[in-house]
DNA sequence: TTGTAAGCGTTATCAC
DNA sequence: GTGATAACGCTTACAA
């Protein structure tokens, strides 16, 4: 039906291996020869099918990003559209195209990803989170398959490249920049225990307290699912202790939505009777009201290096392991106040 | 090196064709075969290569994805994120995979969706975005190639199979909305003057006003990009009028919330002094100061309609054209007030 | 019910 | 420099 390899050898009179070795610039075709089947190619109306070429070179040029299973609720936090820009950018120039999981939960997106690696659908996978005893990553590393991570990988973080923000430094600053303005009651509304990002923070938020020999309390502590409603329960929770903190970290710009409407709507008055400092600098943070004070960690670049770092591996498997460090920034704005 | 079709005929003493049959789960095949191949299947760890699969049956089980291109921006907008979720989860039962376009400017995208299509790499595309005059579309009908869009066509809308709302009626109904509150100076804030979406809304908005006589204001009527900026902008022209109006339709929530921000910085009191009404009703409509009185138009439901009428057509070449028109609703929140 | 063999459209390995 | 030809791993007539 459409235009092959063979049609446009046929009409430039040349085998179809010249006219494959037209399309990948062999310099050892003449140019005299290139030009008169390229000719014969815009005429024809040519274009390389994909499949046979992938079946025959054994590589896709494309590369599966994996979303995590929050019930794809996911999709509802910036932050994956934003590393999903930056992947998208880093991606196109290389001519590359990008698949995405498309399950909900975690078996299903486990499902997703064989089907991509073993299909060989993908000539390499980006994975969007990190948690604790991750299946897909393990798949992965069995398989040897190259992969590199958005976050810190759990086990062995020296053998999987990573990008990642220093999370416990941000974490410590974020939290000494209200340790600063005299709180000392400072409480800590993360996510899932088995997100590496939660682990982070809340070691960087222990640490800043330990420095000011602050006890830690543990009912200062509450995990929930970084969501909206994660954030309302979260400082339900946290504000029912005796002593309610002053201040809060919060793990996630739009967890901090929630906890910032649920504290207006208990009668809290940001910031002047609490606190709230969060992470990731999405276009929530600034349209909050109060604008949040929040710890940017350039996501965009995140999605980037992802894929350079993942493309270096795919052309060179013994490309060695790295870490890339993608700095932060707090931004401040106005939910913070001095006590 | 991973394991074939032929190692497994092998290993079970059947040809490589009754496996591929197996898979296929054809009737043809004794069932003792079958359980006989499919535990050889299973101990050799056998998975289909899908390229091999794409390349003999000429068809890929993946659809593309085509974004707009606002310079990249348009992921910003929730809208996507939305529609994507509602995508997956169609997409995902019939265990079909999706490619996302990763190109920012017209130009670039349009060679995706070339690349996509001529390279055989998807069976379908879906458009998320329809504007006046687009290549895209143009390509996609003069090659015959299956596609949905999401959005109103600008040619032949009785052509082509696409997933819609009723956004004349849904414009009017909100443009009613204002007037029942006893508004007569009614501005209009959309998008580009492109876009159907834009078009179709200023037309209900338009077609209220008239059925309350009210003459339209070609400084009432302003085109900004849907963005936060765009939002800005829009607001500080149509208040520079003489008469500023007492009440804004805007086209989108993301711009809105640029809008209300910038209300809110000129001094007028929303919705006391100025009533706000959008569309969209993401999240920023719930999380906003104050929540804004929104169209929901069910975001979700476009996609997942947009898979289903997609592969109705991809299995069957002849379906006939479909309009599909979700229901939506008017969310009344806390932006408009009585005048 | 199962096997044989010819594609699918490329790339890659030999020759010449 | 260029041309045959054999993969790549699967599907699908056509035979048996």
């Amino acid at each position: 039906m459409s235009v092959t390899i063979k049609d446009v050898a046929k009409a430039a009179n040349v085998a179809p291996s010249t006219v494959s070795r037209v399309i990948a610039d062999s310099p050892r075709i003449s140019e005299k020869t290139k030009r008169k089947v390229r000719q014969v190619m815009k005429e024809l109306g040519y274009h390389p099918n994909f499949i046979a070429r992938s079946l025959a070179s054994q590589s896709t040029n494309v590369i599966g990003i994996v979303f995590p299973a929050s019930g794809n609720m996911a999709f509802q936090n910036p932050f994956y559209s934003e590393v999903l820009r930056g992947i998208s950018e880093g991606v196109h120039q290389k001519h590359y195209g990008i698949q995405l999981t498309t399950g909900a939960t975690e078996d299903e997106i486990y499902e997703d990803v064989v089907r991509m690696v073993q299909g060989r659908r993908v000539d390499g996978v980006i994975m969007l989170y990190s948690k604790i005893n991750d299946k897909v990553i393990r798949y992965l590393r069995e398989k040897e398959f190259p992969f590199v991570v958005i976050g810190k990988p759990y086990d062995d973080p020296e053998q999987i490249t990573h990008i990642d923000n220093d999370n416990i430094t941000a974490a410590k600053e974020a939290t000494k920049h209200l340790l600063n303005l005299g709180h000392r009651r400072i409480g800590f509304i993360g996510g899932g225990k088995d997100l590496m990002v939660t682990v982070t923070r809340l070691e960087g938020y222990k640490k800043a307290l330990e420095e000011y020999n602050i006890p830690i309390r543990e009912d200062y502590i509450i995990h929930e699912e970084f969501l909206l409603s994660g954030g309302k329960h979260g400082v339900l929770e946290i504000m029912s202790a005796k002593e309610p903190p002053t201040a809060l970290v919060v793990a996630d710009d739009i967890m901090a939505m929630g906890v910032l409407r649920t504290l207006h709507l208990m009668g809290y008055d940001i910031p002047n009777s609490i606190s709230v400092i969060s992470f990731n600098n999405t276009l929530f943070s600034e349209l909050s009201s109060p604008p949040l004070t929040t710890v940017d960690i350039n996501i965009l670049h995140l999605g980037i290096e992802a894929v350079k770092n993942l493309l270096a591996i795919i052309e060179n498997p013994k490309e060695p392991t790295k870490r890339v460090i993608i700095p932060h920034k707090i931004i401040v704005r106005s939910s913070c106040a001095r006590i």
